[in-house]
Order: structure tokens, then sequence, then C-alpha cells
DNA sequence: AATTATAGTATCATTTTGGTAATTAGGTTA
DNA sequence: TAACCTAATTACCAAAATGATACTATAATT
């Protein structure tokens, strides 16, 4: 992602988009924030469709936007924590809002939620 | 965007940011939102840094997600007006909270933002 | 008959994302 | 003591998405 670093968002709504528009970004951020701590691991086995290459280059730009902080036990079998940052909790309400939306455009499709 | 119609959403941040989490959809859905009614080459001018093929692609899957409506005149030139959907308007008050959150951040780095 | 205007396509290049196997290193087990 | 285990990654190659640029269509206007 070097485009990202380098160009200069448009507007605001660029730059909040580029900040969590990954595709992942979203459901880590929320799963970060229902669990408070999560282990690597526990998010692989979470976000069941991602790739542990996909995972660790998302949390890589989550941590780079200080979104979300790492923390790393110097321990073997390794052992890495993650949390939302402050900046990351902001961002609580707002996916909050996204997640009902997108539930009730599900209910509206006649389909049942799954709950995140 | 073949998977993206294909695969079930995992959860409903998961469906969210695959109906609005392009590149350029949130910032289309804004202009949309203030200007009512806007014209192909109206926001390619708008969205400075897209090529038409990127436009072009967007806004079908905007339409074909029922965010944005598409009213073509057949006149030579041509002329086509998009217009938010009922469903997309929904989604203006989740962009609009994004897009304070975005100028907030850009202030914090002693960045002037710029409107949107 | 060439020019203009608008909303796109077509083609090819680059960038991003995805899948799978390999790596690392201290502790435990055989 | 040598093979084995665990957890968090990296390495490598393939596929998909995005980007740049040129081209098209057509009626009215010059």
């Amino acid at each position: 992602m070097k485009k990202k670093d380098i160009q200069e968002p448009i507007c605001a709504v660029d730059y909040a988009f580029r900040r969590i528009g990954g595709k992942y970004k979203g459901r880590i951020i929320w799963y970060l924030y229902s669990k408070q701590i999560m282990r690597y691991g526990e998010l692989r086995r979470k976000l069941t469709d991602i790739t542990p290459k996909m995972l660790t280059q998302t949390l890589r730009e989550l941590e780079d936007d200080q979104l979300v902080h790492r923390k790393v036990y110097h321990e073997v079998p390794p052992k890495v924590e993650y949390t939302l940052t402050e900046t990351g909790a902001e961002l609580i309400p707002f996916i909050d809002h996204l997640r009902q939306w997108g539930d009730h455009q599900i209910e509206k499709e006649n389909r049942i939620p799954k709950s995140c």
C-alpha cells in the first residue's frame, strides 16, 4: 500500500475510507471491540475467510494507521495480542451504525442475518 | 466483482462493507446527496482521481446494489443522470459520521481538511 | 466535411489480494 | 539427544482488481 501513504486524500470521506475501507478492516475493528483483546490465532479463527498473509498485512496497516495496538510477548510459541487504540475505538459507533443498516438490508432481502 | 455477487456475506458488517466499501463509493454517494442529481461527466470532474472505466464500473455496481438510480435520456450527445435511491440515501447519516471523524483526524494531524 | 459534445468501451499495464508451503525457536516428549 | 509441538508470521507464485490511455458512436453545428 505505497500510494495510500504517499497520495494525499482528496477529502474527509476519501481519507476515512482509506483508513478503514479494506475488505476486512471493519470486521477486525468490530471483533476487537467485542472481545477487547484478541490474539492473532483467535482473529484468524474468527475471520474464517482470511488468509494468514492478508491478516498480517491488514493488521499491519491498522497498526500503522494507529487504529489497532499490537503487543508482542517474547515467548515461544509466540504470543501477540491485538487491541483497539483510542482512535480505533472512536470508529465503533459508526461501524455499529453500518452493521445495523446491514442487518436491516439483509432482512429486507428475506434472509437470515448472521451475528458478527 | 464476481465473488462479491456469488459469495455469501459473513455477517452484517461484511455485508455493508461489500456494498459500500469500494474505493470511490462513499464519495459518489456523498456527492449525489449534496447535488441531488449528477450527470456522468459531472461526477467524473468531481472525482478527479477516477478513470472513466472505474467510474462506469463503480456506478454499475451501485446501480446493481440499488443504491444509485441511472436515468438515460436518449439524446445526442448522450445524457445520463444519476441520483440516490431511497436505500442509498439511508447511508448518508453514516457517511456523514465518517466524514466528520475524518475531518477530526485530519485536524489532529495538523493538516488542512478539504471539503468534500 | 470537419468539429463538437457526452457517455461510455477496448486494450493493455500495474497493483492488490489470495493460496499454500516454509520458517522460527524454546519447551516438551520419546 | 533428537524429533515434535505451538503460534505468528514470511516467501513465493497465481489470480483478481484497478489504472492509463486511446477509441467509439451519433446528431447538431460550423
